[in-house]
DNA sequence: ATATTATTTAACTATATGGTCAAATTTATA
DNA sequence: TATAAATTTGACCATATAGTTAAATAATAT
């Protein structure tokens, strides 16, 4: 018999809104079930536990990570236009997913071998590559000197800090009026470029 | 009958090391007594339920968050001076606990209303202070053009995320060698202060 | 010393929650 | 159509967990 891929697909989105709302400790396999318009039993016979429905969920969200990462490498391009490509998919795929960078913090602070092994298993090269480029155009003065894992913390915490105090923002903009925090977000693009492409363009001496 | 301060003390403690690494909905009263070295009775006769003990927490983490702001805005200095001063001390604050802003920023998503309560008690005034010295020195060209809610997420997220993504740091800087990544956490004071003072300065047109 | 008040404990309750099971129902197949 | 297989359900079970209670102990005041 062919599997009903409906209900799985009904159960996986559920799952995905309650785990990345309240967190693996905070969400509920009936709450997971209600919003899938389903009951207990039947979530329990297509994922046997709440720990595997969990991992399921974080494979995928890992997946997509890391899909966006893999875009950024493929360009043959400088280490600024990289970056600021990387700014422009991964603010859009947080757009969609305002909760995934809390959700994927809270994973890395409470399962972080899973979550290296998970890593691992979907990131491999690149990184070296990005490492050696960037040295690279350090040292043809290109970009001004920075540690790797400085630049990638920098750009990070940059992009992601709005979505995860998202209702901070909000607070911020006053009147908890949703589409100017949205907004907001969307700016981020722009900012957080121009923010990364002065602080790593070389100040003329000579102009 | 005086109060014996050690006990109270010991839970707060005890309390504040389980629910910063566990979060809200994954701690356990249990594991807090333990930590306590008392049982679970004692911990309801000082407090009353988890949520009450909770928010005793939440209140002391704001009012410490508070009070770096605080220290900040005490000086009269020019806006990248002060957020020099601000990225130094925060970081410091952020050395002692690491989980703090993964915590906070669980707590903002999970309860806005009483974490925007929390924060309008404490932080009053001061942040129009800064957004009139932010725009009074864009229009003097001492520095360029940001919104200030955007300056202030750029920061803040540089500041934060490597702390909030620290397991992941230490597996980056291999072998899980904790004084490297330790060190790593301290080197972001001046890479911080760097990349803003970078971003911020405008480059020279007629040198 | 004795009464009073505060502190601490062991044992308990109620409920929430993850998980199971056997039976019913639907869907596919011979 | 009859049979088998997959899907779905309601009613359960076991355990974890927040919270309670009554009694014991320690500290303080009279």
């Amino acid at each position: 018999m062919v599997k009903d891929i409906s209900t799985e697909q009904r159960i996986l989105e559920a799952a995905r809104r309650v785990f990345m709302k309240k967190g693996m400790a905070g969400a509920r396999m009936q709450e997971i079930a209600d919003e899938a318009g389903i009951n207990k039993a039947l979530l329990h016979y297509y994922f046997r536990s709440k720990d595997k429905l969990f991992e399921h969920i974080l494979m995928e969200v890992v997946g997509r990570i890391a899909t966006s990462l893999k875009s950024m490498m493929e360009l043959d391009i400088p280490i600024i236009q990289r970056l600021c490509f990387f700014v422009e998919i991964y603010v859009d795929v947080l757009m969609e997913n305002r909760y995934l960078p809390l959700f994927v913090l809270t994973e890395i602070n409470q399962n972080p071998e899973r979550f290296a092994s998970m890593i691992r298993e979907h990131i491999v090269v690149n990184m070296q590559d990005f490492i050696v480029q960037l040295e690279d155009e350090i040292e043809q003065g290109k970009i001004n000197p920075v540690h790797p894992l400085h630049l990638v913390s920098s750009v990070l915490g940059m992009i992601i800090f709005p979505f995860a105090a998202f209702p901070l923002i909000e607070e911020a903009m006053g009147d908890n009026f949703a589409p100017l925090a949205r907004n907001f977000l969307n700016q981020r693009k722009e900012v957080v470029k121009e923010f990364v492409i002065n602080a790593l363009t070389p100040k003329n001496h000579d102009k």
